[in-house]
DNA sequence: TACTTCACG
DNA sequence: ACGTACGTGAAGTAT
């Protein structure tokens, strides 16, 4: 076979990595992305060239000689980002364990190490292959080796190879012509001044006709263009220092030998360790063979009755257990994890049944201090426990308070976070569209999977109770989520009653219009084409029509609508289209969509989700019954589709202002407060305050102004943001912000003083102690600061507000339940809670509702709510 | 799968 | 000179 050497450029490789990957650590909070784009990259080119040696080089970091020559050289290149400074020593140490030799010497730049030993391996007859970021090194490109750059695109890496040819191909110049034509041009990434007044063109024009500096300067007459020529006459010394510096070397005394460079076992247990600690698993599946300390779990299946009973009585003296439940179909089977790594699987059948089991876990949450389970509201209503009951300890809740920005809250996440383990996950596990069970029963992998989510439920009670503790959290997680959990449950399984033929009348009713306005646009625009395609209809509208205000987005022409807004009056086809978008939202997302979730029992059953936002607010899906059109009357229309069961009637309580009225508790503004204590129409008096005029003066307009300055200061506003908002000038937006915080001023000082802890602690807090961490303050990007300044600002106002309705809507539903009301709690909308009540009960829960709502948080000034009641939700609200 | 748009608080 | 209001989810198109 012959022998094919790799050659990587070390520094370029990860310098390339760090930026074409996003931010990325393991759990120690080390840095890691290039470290592992530089793998991928590596063991790209080791599949595809199968290479029998392999080195990699590197720069030194001490300024070579090549940048000292140069007196005002104060590091032009910037210096590397500690975030991929602190990779470099990393990506060295993976190399050592795989026993891959690097090329480092003082003196010498990785550059010059890769040429000398492609000159060396070519001699010996080797195909040598180098892998870079940097065009620079083309001019070491031959006939027997190959340059190959990798890109990372949108659409995975592609590479660019270039054989001498290539490059001829591609710059007209031989690869050691390359050198001069640098070396016109100069670099100033490189320090290499180049002559004055050449450019890559003159450069390649110059170089192609003369083939080297050298010989253009002896024909100096014949060059052509006069600034050229005269540049290069005055300046030669510089060019020909400059090719010197543009160089390759390719005789550095290198102190590695080829035979140094032979692949042997990349795939050592050292190697194993390191990106283990590095928490690399897509490459740890590289290495073969069983990990001699991987996770194992001894796993019991039980068939017998007998045994099962054993089991749970084993169970029943334990401290902690931990369960994990799968359901398909009608089957049905629980993991069980007591002591150690010992599971039990429990799959339901023979005289071990569904029923048993359940009745048999739900008996443990009785006897055990505490059952660790994930997304335990999804098998409430399976196990019957009570709300009560404090053993019930869900791992999902206590990971998302602890860490509320995290996407998912898988086991082996857990396990990772908290109990230093890497276990393969779900979806590793069920790569393959692996079936979780097949007709035997559970497969291979749903075991595995089963049995981790027992094991990780039961071990990580622990770690989770005692983070929780450091944090504070425990009153939150006690006293506010896990009941939350319960209430939403109870939401999920009453749902909504939808009047399913009104609801498509609805729908239909539209439709008309749509196909109306589809035609009347075609006619505007003089061509049909897809008006629900952005990219489309911005082609029709700003460049076959030539409508002004086009441009916006990387992607092509914005055509949201205050893009469109502000061109409505100007061009017939505007409030069409907007008309348009308008209708077919509300005919594809609401009409038809919602009518999808309609089950048998005319009810749509919602899901509430608890941990996904970062703030602390639930969240709705399939459907989403949080953002049901409220604001124009079209869409409003929608909402007399729901509607109570008969003798029942809504009663849709909200809170008034309530972000507001916890930003006046939080920041004791006296002037604020004062307002609310005196419950005054705050936006009113904003303005007045604002604008210097008595309250009976302020004009509407002024009053909206103010309204969307109390809004902004909520968001952590920006003069831009509120600019946008009002449609006004920056100046005038900020001369609003600063008259506004000489109005409350200890509000100006309460979110500097947030956005201060956020930047010292790395996290803010609401009033129950609810945390956000905002890594974002810590970014070197100014964009990234601001939005991590602004959601300092925003977080502990809408967390506090999310806390207050948590409690309010636990103490709602459990009193009506108490009291066996038939009134009941259906939906939560962030600060509104809709009760489908009984009707002789209705006075009954409103009291409960006000009294609930206006005392769930102890505030310096009031919690009012604004109440209704309608026999649709569209009356109620 | 990513992007854009738009519905809500 | 950056590039933005805070928090969500769904649908549709383009890749």
């Amino acid at each position: 076979m012959e022998e094919k050497l790799l050659l990587i450029d070390g520094n370029s490789i990860l310098n390339r990595a760090f930026y074409g990957l996003p931010e990325m650590t393991n759990s120690q909070g080390l840095h890691t992305n290039a470290v592992l784009g530089f793998l991928n990259i590596m063991f790209k080119f080791l599949e595809e060239e199968h290479p029998t040696h392999l080195a990699v080089a590197f720069d030194l970091k001490a300024p070579t000689f090549r940048h000292k020559m140069f007196a005002d050289y104060k590091g032009t290149r910037k210096g590397m980002p500690d975030e991929l400074a602190e990779q470099v020593p990393v990506i060295k140490e993976v190399l050592k364990a795989m026993d891959i030799p690097m090329m480092m010497q003082e003196g010498y730049e990785a550059d010059d190490l890769l040429g000398t030993m492609s000159v060396i391996g070519e001699s010996q007859g080797y195909e040598v292959k180098i892998i870079s970021g940097d065009r620079d090194l083309l001019q070491l490109a031959t006939d027997k080796v190959q340059i190959r750059i990798p890109k990372t695109k949108m659409s995975g890496t592609i590479v660019e190879d270039y054989y001498a040819a290539d490059v001829m191909e591609k710059y007209q110049v031989t690869p050691k012509e390359f050198i001069d034509v640098k070396a016109l041009m100069g670099d100033a990434s490189d320090n290499i001044p180049g002559i004055p007044g050449i450019g890559e063109k003159t450069a390649t024009k110059l170089i192609k006709e003369f083939h080297s500096i050298e010989n253009a300067y002896e024909h100096i007459e014949e060059v052509k263009p006069n600034r050229a020529k005269n540049n290069l006459q005055e300046y030669y010394e510089q060019g020909v220092m400059s090719k010197e510096l543009a160089a390759i070397k390719l005789d550095c005394p290198v102190e590695i030998k080829l035979e140094d460079a032979k692949i042997q076992n990349i795939y050592t247990q050292e190697a194993y360790q390191l990106l283990k600690k590095l928490e690399f698993k897509s490459i740890l599946k590289r290495f073969d063979g069983d990990d001699p300390d991987e996770f194992q779990l001894e796993t019991e299946t039980i068939h017998d009755l007998i045994r099962a009973e054993e089991i749970f009585a084993q169970a029943a003296d334990r401290e902690q257990i931990g369960i994990s439940i799968y359901e398909e179909n009608d089957r049905f089977w629980a993991g069980l994890s007591v002591e150690g790594q010992q599971i039990y699987l429990l799959p339901a059948e023979g005289f071990i049944t569904k029923e048993f089991l359940l009745d048999q876990i739900s008996r443990l949450y009785v006897s055990v201090e505490s059952v660790g389970m994930m997304e335990t509201k999804e098998y409430l209503g399976e196990l019957k426990i009570k709300e009560e009951t404090p053993s019930v300890f869900d791992i999902s809740l206590a990971a998302y308070l602890i860490n509320p920005l995290k996407s998912t809250y898988e086991y082996d996440d857990i396990a990772r976070d908290y109990l230093s383990l890497m276990i393969p996950s779900r979806k590793e596990l069920l790569d393959k569209k692996k079936p979780m069970a097949g007709e035997d029963g559970l497969t291979e992998e749903g075991r595995k999977i089963l049995g981790m989510e027992a094991y990780v439920s039961r071990t990580s009670i622990v770690p989770l109770s005692r983070r929780l503790a450091e944090l504070g959290m425990m009153d939150l997680y006690r006293n506010i989520e896990i009941p939350t959990m319960f209430a939403l449950y109870d939401m999920e399984e009453r749902g909504i009653h939808v009047d399913r033929q009104a609801l498509k009348d609805y729908g239909d009713q539209l439709i008309g219009r749509i196909e109306e306005l589809q035609n009347m646009i075609y006619q505007e625009a003089g061509e049909e084409f897809n008006i629900n395609s952005p990219k489309q209809l911005g082609i029709v509208l700003f460049e076959h029509m030539k409508l002004e205000g086009g441009k916006k987005t990387k992607t092509g022409y914005s055509t949201s609508v205050d893009v469109l807004e502000k061109i409505e009056h100007l061009y017939p086809i505007i409030p069409m289209i907007l008309e348009y978008r308008q209708l077919t939202k509300l005919k594809s997302t609401y009409a038809d969509g919602l009518a999808n979730f309609i089950r048998e029992d005319e009810r749509i059953h919602g899901k509430f989700n608890q941990t996904i936002t970062a703030t602390g607010r639930i969240s709705s899906t399939e459907p989403n019954l949080q953002n049901i059109p409220v604001r124009m009357d079209l869409g409003r229309q929608i909402r007399k589709v729901f509607l109570p069961e008969k003798g029942y009637i809504f009663l849709d309580a909200d809170y008034s202002q309530i972000e507001l009225r916890v930003l006046a508790h939080l920041s004791k503004d006296e002037k604020l407060i004062h307002a609310y204590q005196e419950n005054q129409d705050i936006h009113a008096r904003t303005a007045s305050e604002v604008f210097g005029i008595p309250m009976d003066q302020v004009t509407s307009a002024q009053r909206r102004d103010a309204k969307a300055v109390n809004f902004g200061i909520i968001y952590g506003l920006s003069a831009f943001g509120l600019s946008q908002d009002l449609k006004i000038t920056r100046k005038q937006a900020q001369d609003y912000i600063d008259k506004y915080f000489a109005t409350y001023p200890k509000v100006k000082e309460y979110l500097d003083r947030e956005v201060e802890k956020g930047k010292t602690d790395g996290f803010v807090e609401t009033m129950f102690h609810r945390r956000r961490p905002i890594p974002e303050l810590k970014s070197k990007n100014f964009a990234q600061r601001n939005f991590g300044e602004r959601v300092a600002m925003n977080s502990p106002i809408q967390g506090t507000a999310a806390d207050i309705i948590k409690i309010a809507m636990v103490r709602v539903n459990v009193k009506l339940k108490e009291k066996n009301m038939k009134s009941r709690l259906i939906l939560q909308i962030h600060d509104e809670l809709l009760i489908e009540a009984w009707m002789e009960e209705l006075d009954e829960v409103k009291e409960i509702l006000k009294t609930e709502m206006m005392h769930a948080a102890d505030l310096e000034i009031p919690l009012e709510i604004d109440i209704n009641t309608g026999s649709s939700w569209y009356e109620a609200k």
